[in-house]
DNA sequence: TATGAATGAGGTTTCATTCAT
DNA sequence: GATGAATGAAACCTCATTCAT
C-alpha cells in the first residue's frame, strides 16, 4: 500500500524539470541499463513522480534518447581546436591530445556510457549509438590520425606507419583499460592510471619513430 | 478451411535437447541480451515450448549461467602449452602467440559475448563474468606478459618496458579494435583485419625493442 | 457489429479501494481458499483489474493476511468486559456469555473462516492462524474458564469439575455442530438453533451442578 | 536438469502398485490438501513417477476420490454391533460406545482428514465429503443417539433430554477439541487426553441423569 | 507396464502507459 | 502542471496431462 509522503518541502522549479529529468534517467540509465530502468525509479531520483516524466517525454525510448544526447557533446571539438593552434612539434601535439583524451575517458561517468552504448542501445537504439560513436570514438581517431600523419609528412614519425590502424589501436587499448579497470578494478590491484599513461605512451611512440639511422622509405 | 494447428510433432530427444537449448539460448542471449531475452524464444529457436526449458534448467538465470558456462573453455590453455614447448627467439613466441589471439577473438561469436559480459551481467551476474575474464583476458595478458619478460631478460626487448602496461595495452587495443569493427562496421571501411593486426603488431614490436645501440638501463 | 470493448469506465477511488479490495478478497477467499483465489477473481469482484490490486497490496499473500487481519477484531473484548461488571449469580453471568459467543458465531460469515483457518491456511499461514486462534477460540475458553471458577468458589458449581476441560468442551461442541449445521445442513434436518443452545445449556448447566445433597468433595 | 538416478534396487510388485500409489496418495493429500499436492509428490512417495499414476488413475481428481473412499470405511460398523449385542446397563453401553469413539478419533491419522473434508474437499467435492459424514460422524450420532434413548426409556437418563441434540453436541465437542489440539497443541499446554475424556464424559452423564429424587416428567 | 520428455493452460507479477482528478 | 490510480500487455513459472519410447 502506497504510503503517504509528507509533502516535500523543495522548491518548485517547473522550468528546469526537463533537465532534472534528465540527469536523473541518464544517472539511472547508465546504473541499470534501458530495459533494467524503471520510470519509477527515474521519477524518484528527479524527485517527481512517473506521470510527470510524460509531460515532457513521450515515454521511456524518447527520455532515452534525449538522456543520451543531451550527454553527447563532442568534447573533442575543443581539442581539435586546441591541437590546430598548437605550433611546434607534432609529437608535443600528440602528447597534449592523448593525454586531454585520457584525461576525459578517465571521468567516471565515461566508462558507465560505453558499456550503456555497447550493451544494450547497440541493438535497440543504433542510430543513436552511432551517433554517439561519431562525436566520440571516431572523431578521436580522426584527430589522431590526422597528427600523426603530419608528423610523417614533416619526418618526425616513420613513413610507413599506417596512421589509421595505430591512431585507432593506440585509442582503443587506452579505452579498453579503463573499461576493464572500472569494472574488474576490485578484483586485481589496479595500476596507476599515471604509470598506465606514461608507459603507454612511451612504448608508443617509440613504435612510430621513424627507424633509426635510416629512413624506412628507402629501405624498399 | 486450414486446420487450426498442425498437430507439433512430439520428439523426445532428452540426449541432445539440453545441447540445443543451450546452443539456442547462448544465441538468444547474444542478440538480446538477459532481459531481452524471452524463454519463448530460445524455446521457438530449439524447436521445443517453454515449459520443456524447465524441465531441464530451473529458470532464467539457470540457463543464462549454464549457457555461458559451456562457452567459457578457456582457449588459452593450448595457447599456454603451446608458448611454453616452442624454442627458438622470444620474439617468434610472441608473435605466434599474438596472432593465435587474435585469430580466436575473430571467431564472430567472440565480440557478442564481451558485449553480454560487460552489459547486462556485470551487473547482474558478477561472479559469472569475473570467471570469464579470468578464464579469457586475463589469462591472455599474463600469458604476454610473461613473454616479454623473458624478453627482457634475454635481452630482446628494452629492459625498461613495463610488461604488465604494454602486455594489456596492446591486447586490449586489439581487442576493442575488433569489438568495434563489429558493431561499427557497416558504417565506415572495414579496415582489413591482416592489415590491423600486421601493421599493429608492427608498431608495437618496434615499440618494446631495446633502444638502437645504448643499452636502456645506461640511458638513464 | 458490435464494439469491441465497451470502454471502461476508469474511477479514481484511492480512499474506497484498498478497503473495497479487502472486502472482495476475503469474500472470494473464504469461499475458494487461497490457493483457489484467483486475483483476476478478487479483482473482478472489487471492480478493478489484477494490476490494481497490486497498487495496494504486495502480492497475493499479502492481500490474504491483510483482508484476514482485517477480520480479526476480539468480539470478546467487549464481552469480557461485560461479564465483569455484571453482578448477580454467576450463572447468569454464564448463560449471558455462551449465549453471545453463541450469537456471534452464527454469523454467516463465521463458519467459512474457521473452515479456512483450519484448512490452508493451517499450514501456510500458521503465524496467522495462531493470531485468530488466540483472539477468538482461546479468549472464550478462557473466559468461560474463569467464570466457571467463580462459581465454584461461591458454590454455585461443583467443586470437582475440571473447568478447564468443561469450557473447552462445552464451547467446542457448540463451535463444531455450527460448523457442521453450515457445511451439511442440506442433507438433513437442519436442528433449530434456539433449541440446540437451549438444549444444550441445559445439559451442560445440570452436569455442573454441586451434586444434589451431598458435597462432591466429601463424596470420595 | 533432472538426475539420472540409478535405477532404485527395489521389489517390483505390479499387482500391489494401486494400493501403494493410494497410500501415498492420501498422506500427500492429507498434508499439502488437494491443490497444494503435486503428483510428482505423491509418486515420489509411492516410488513411481508421475506417469505411472495415469496408468491406475484418471487423473488428480480421480486419484483423490480414490484415496480417500480407500479410507471411508464405516468405523462405526462393529461399534454399533457390539453396541446392539452389549447388555446390561445402557450407561455402560454409553461409556464404552464413547470411549471407542474416542479412541478412533484420536489417531493421528484422524483430524487431518477431517481437515481436508471440511477445507477444500468440502466445495470441490460435496459429494465425497457427504459420504465421509455419512460414514463417520452422522453415523456416530445416530448410534449414540439410539442408545440415549434407550436410556430414556428405561430411566436411566432423564425423559426431557432432547437426546438429538446432547449426541451431538457432546461428540462435535470431543471431535473439535481434537481437532483443535492436534493444530495448536504447541503453542499451549496441551490436555491429557484420558483426563478430557473423563472428565468430560463425567460432566455429561451428570448432566443427562434424571433430576435427583423427582421424574422430571411429573414435574410438568 | 513404466518412464520422463514435452506440452500448454493458467496463474502471479512487473511495469510502461493512460488518464481522472 | 502534477499526481498517483488504474489499466493491460507481457513475461516468468508451475504443473496436470499427454504421449513417444
Amino acid at each position: 500500500m502506497p504510503k503517504k509522503k509528507a509533502r516535500p518541502v523543495r522548491e518548485r522549479r517547473p522550468e528546469e524539470r526537463p533537465q532534472e529529468i534528465l540527469e536523473a534517467a541518464i544517472a539511472v540509465f547508465l546504473e541499470n541499463g534501458f530495459r533494467g530502468t524503471r520510470l519509477e525509479d527515474v521519477g524518484a531520483k528527479a524527485g517527481v513522480t512517473r506521470g510527470a516524466i510524460y509531460h515532457y517525454f513521450e515515454g521511456k525510448p524518447d527520455l532515452l534518447v534525449q538522456a543520451v544526447r543531451s550527454r553527447i557533446r563532442s568534447s573533442f571539438l575543443e581539442l581539435e581546436e586546441t591541437a590546430e593552434q598548437e605550433r611546434g612539434p607534432v609529437s608535443v601535439r600528440l602528447r597534449l591530445v592523448l593525454r586531454r583524451t585520457w584525461q576525459a575517458w578517465s571521468q567516471p561517468e565515461w566508462a558507465p556510457i560505453v558499456r550503456l552504448m555497447l550493451g544494450e542501445l547497440q541493438t535497440e537504439f543504433p542510430a543513436l549509438v552511432e551517433t554517439w560513436f561519431d562525436e566520440g570514438p571516431r572523431r578521436g581517431w580522426a584527430l589522431v590520425e590526422r597528427i600523426l600523419e603530419e608528423g610523417q609528412e614533416n619526418g618526425e614519425f616513420r613513413r610507413d606507419l599506417d596512421t589509421r590502424v595505430a591512431a585507432r589501436l593506440f585509442l582503443s587499448g587506452l579505452m579498453f583499460q579503463l573499461l576493464l579497470q572500472m569494472h574488474f578494478g576490485a578484483s586485481e590491484e589496479v595500476i596507476d592510471p599515471e604509470r598506465m599513461f606514461d608507459s603507454s605512451l612511451d612504448t608508443f611512440m617509440r613504435g612510430i619513430q621513424p627507424s633509426a639511422g635510416i629512413d624506412p622509405d628507402e629501405q624498399r
